[in-house]
DNA sequence: TGAAATGCCTGACTAAGGTCCGGAAATGGA
DNA sequence: TCCATTTCCGGACCTTAGTCAGGCATTTCA
């Protein structure tokens, strides 16, 4: 669906590219070593924070067994690291805050981070860092596009609905006039179901970054609506994916026609289209907010 | 001498980055893991590699304890992937060898690297694609720039001596009608040696890449010779380092001025004297291969 | 108010990765 | 020829990381 398949030279690039950057982060790991502090006790003083954590929360973040967290936790306490504490309200919880000498201790493995970090940067005049920062942005931006899924779900789940009422907000604060969904022409759930329509959903780290819907206006007409994407998620070519994926949709439902329409105050949206092939159609709706139409052949 | 201070919201920013790239690539150790033998073992495999490998040589390649490797080996041995020979000349010595089993197994490894590196491709479109390969090169030029040491060294040592005659080598298919150190000014190595001179070597990852020389012309003047970077480290600024090393070498020896000559077929040489601040200045030798003279008030 | 669920802890156990020491065979130099 | 050195091998031992079963106190729910 996405493209055509990859010549070997650059999944050796790639390979390369991975190797070096994990053998120097693995310098790292020696550094925390060095401190005779096994890495799993380490992580642990690092997850902690200053501000202190719930076991329950420190297990689901590092991964941990209740049991293993449990040892490390009594090691570290009797390096006199952390105090574990009873919250009030459930006496069956702990919460882990880290006694002043474990925050030195923190703020040590910070420094050996920190150092590593600088040690990429210091042998650098300023133009090569503004280009290293430049292109590891690039890098990690395009990683995390890469780390985007995008499928169909029921648009009645509570990410569904959570994608929805942000795109509502955000027409809100950016149509002149505001909008109202009681004022746009109705979209039941009915019709952004299976069998009579869609609902596509991104997610990126399981968290849902973005929607679009399907829906039948026409026995051989889709129709595309709601398509969202998050603001801190825009720039990964998550829209183009959603889109493709509601059209790939609609054609295997036997349309052979996908429409849609939008708004003045996004032109973003308008050359996104264009891009994506559609063409200005006559107006087929009289939706208060549609201000201009476009159609394409599937 | 490089550059001012680094921000500290750079430092956090390469954090991140080191932070993304090594979880990603923390997928393959799981995928390897998979495979149900120890990673030790599976990255063993991988080092014999086709042709085989002397022990000594794997231990050293890998960091393992002798015992270690040896019973590593011993447990690919039973499993039938690898065996034991031992070479002609020296029946102490061991060299491992894969068994067909053994390459197929490899190869298996080689296919699981192989799909993880597609899969941060593979979502992504071509466009995207291409600017993920294109920042990914960048990111590994300038570390392995930032890799580059630059330090003063004596001439006479062999890295030192390879450094020259591959210099020579360069100048002689670039010039017109080639190059002979023997028809040049002659620079004996008395004068590129403190206290009347220096030899400066960068190394990247020990292997010498670069090389300058810096000799006192009068008791105020010093000159630049001999700087050279290998053609598989160009770009990295190496040229760069090492010219500003000598000058401070220079300054620290008291000289007010330095000045250099090159050669016609060198555009890019003068090109950087020039962005170095050099100024052109009249013939100061009648050096047979010097067409252009530059030089700098410290 | 009792039963089930939750949250943490302990003890027993496992696998991986690795160190230390000594032994055996082969080699090389005096 | 003898002796020190090199090279590999094997046994004993250790730490880290992690799982599993069960126990106890507390909370929640019917």
């Amino acid at each position: 669906m996405d493209a055509p398949p990859i010549p070997p030279s650059q999944i050796q690039d790639v390979r390369r590219f991975n190797r070096l950057v994990t053998r120097r982060a693995g310098a790292l790991e020696d550094s925390y070593l060095a401190r005779g502090r096994p890495l799993g006790a380490a992580r642990l003083l690092f997850e902690i924070g200053g501000a202190g954590a719930d076991l329950r929360e420190l297990r689901a973040r590092l991964g941990l067994d209740s049991a293993y967290l449990s040892r490390l936790l009594r090691t570290l306490e009797r390096q006199g690291l952390v105090t574990l504490e009873t919250p009030p309200g459930d006496a069956r919880r702990r919460r882990a805050l880290l006694t002043p000498e474990g925050l030195a201790e923190r703020a040590v493995y910070d420094a050996l981070s920190d150092r590593l970090a600088g040690s990429m940067l210091t042998p650098l005049d300023e133009r090569q860092r503004a280009r290293l920062l430049a292109a590891m942005g690039e890098v990690e931006r395009l990683i995390r596009a890469a780390c985007v899924t995008v499928a169909l779900e029921p648009a009645d789940g509570p990410d569904a609905q959570a994608c929805l009422l942000a795109y509502y907000r955000d027409l809100d604060a950016r149509f002149e006039g505001g909008f109202d969904v009681a004022q746009a022409n109705p979209l039941p759930e009915a019709d952004i179901r299976p069998p009579r329509g869609a609902f596509a959903v991104a997610r990126l780290d399981g968290v849902a970054v973005g929607c679009g819907a399907l829906k039948r206006a026409a026995p051989e007409i889709g129709e595309i609506k709601r398509m969202w994407t998050a603001p801190q998620a825009r720039g990964l070519g998550i829209a183009r994916r959603l889109l493709r994926l509601l059209e790939a949709t609609a054609r295997a439902g036997g349309c052979t026609r996908v429409r849609l329409d939008t708004n003045r105050a996004l032109p973003e949206a308008q050359a996104f289209y264009r891009a994506e092939n559609y063409r200005p159609a006559a107006p087929f709706n009289r939706d208060p907010y549609a201000d201009f139409w476009f159609e394409k052949d599937l």
